[in-house]
DNA sequence: CGTAGTTTTTAGTCATGGCTAAATTGTATC
DNA sequence: GATACAATTTAGCCATGACTAAAAACTACG
């Protein structure tokens, strides 16, 4: 058997079923409203494919959908969708650390294998990590009953300049924009000194391992640190 | 991009054309004729389907089909399976070596991994480990541009009494057979002392971690052993 | 409220790739 | 060579899940 959840459902899903239901419990997250067309846009694929699919979920009980409402995961809804954020979030920090894959490909590699991933190897890949609790990004990886710990930290680009903080956390999965990123020294758990904060959303100043760099504010809106000193 | 055979071919090939490849590939060289009921019944597909199939892989110009005949790789075919065999066996080694998965799970596991493994991270696993050239049974893993080795060896069966062999590889991947020699103390590169070999294909005792064994003739036939001297 | 514009749903199409059942072809035996 | 039996292919069915285009339902604004 491939699924932990196998038990709870009545047909087995396809990575796309599971892909829909990880974007929905992602978009829940975020505060919105899960609607079609976010649902679609994030998925990409057409809102009329979102709702079909929309509705066979709802059939599975696995989302309450209202036709013309935001769709919602139902418990057994959301225990798919963490444990198919477990398996991505396990993956991506395994691929890292075990195989050294940079932290913007991991991603795109973890999309896939997600839905591939057995308990046996699920387990012994959280072993082999000793049961870690954020992947590369410093996103939180669900434990295997469930549960999801809240990260500590805001934005970089709503902190006090002349004080050091230490990056906990990336809101961002693109590609570019991790590589620009790492090439700048900031990865997880790196030291950042705020130097200066433009007014009107302007660019912030950091310094990271010696080297001065202007991030732009939506960049930094996405740098979640904590207080350097909170060592 | 997630394969590397992907230029040389028209349209994506899914897990199922990809197994019927290495079906293909598999039978082939073990010397028999493969008809489409060898194939279906290797893949475990209907008779119907495996016909249905073979059909579009000759459209692809993987297979050469031939109606009533045996079905035969294209050399575009075969660097198909080979790439698809190369995954497993990598992905078999790299699950056994580094999160201790046993040699007898291994299969199954990459048999659903091994389509959803990108260029970067089939590099990445063969570096890790050293550029292995054979997987946790023995078997030949092909190189990258589609090389196999043969492996040396004779079957334990047809091996003369009274003299310690090696273990170098088991032509099977029953899981049940695989765990019962592995509690044998029979995994691979293990020494084994043949003490007798009963005629009319009876059994053979054999002696291995200073414990005897009794082994079945179609059991010790599976195994395939070199001289211990040759060290 | 009524209407324009947006969002969502419905309806209908298509490709894929399994399946069963029936027809066909090939093979072996008398 | 006829005939039985096995292997293979054909024909037709079905579920899945994407798509486009059209209809319907909501929302917002004058
Ligand atoms: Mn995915
Ligand atoms: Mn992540
Ligand atoms: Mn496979
Ligand atoms: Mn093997």
């Amino acid at each position: 058997m491939t699924k932990n959840y196998a038990s709870e459902i009545s047909s087995p899903l396809s990575s796309n079923h599971e892909d829909y239901l990880k974007a929905i419990y992602i978009l829940e997250t975020r505060g919105e409203q899960v609607t079609n067309s976010a649902l679609s846009e994030y998925i990409g694929f057409t809102p009329a494919s979102a709702t079909n699919m929309v509705k066979k979920l709802a059939q599975m009980d696995l989302v309450i959908y209202r036709p013309h409402q935001a769709v919602a995961l139902t418990p057994t809804g959301r225990r798919v969708a963490l444990e198919i954020l477990r398996h991505h979030r396990l993956l991506e920090l395994f691929l890292h650390q075990t195989l050294d894959i940079p932290w913007d490909s991991v991603h795109e590699e973890a999309e896939r294998l997600e839905h591939v991933l057995s308990e046996a190897l699920e387990d012994a890949i959280a072993a082999s990590l000793g049961y870690p609790k954020v992947d590369p990004h410093g996103d939180p990886i669900p434990s295997k009953n469930g549960e999801i710990s809240h990260t500590p930290g805001h934005p970089l680009s709503q902190s006090e300049a002349g004080r050091a903080y230490r990056l906990v956390r990336v809101l961002s999965q693109e590609k570019e924009r991790l590589a620009y990123l790492g090439e700048l020294g900031l990865q997880l758990n790196v030291e950042v000194f705020l130097r200066e904060q433009a007014p009107f959303d302007g660019p912030v100043l950091v310094e990271v391992a010696g080297e001065e760099h202007a991030l732009a504010a939506d960049m930094a809106a996405l740098l979640q640190v904590v207080p350097a000193s909170a060592e």
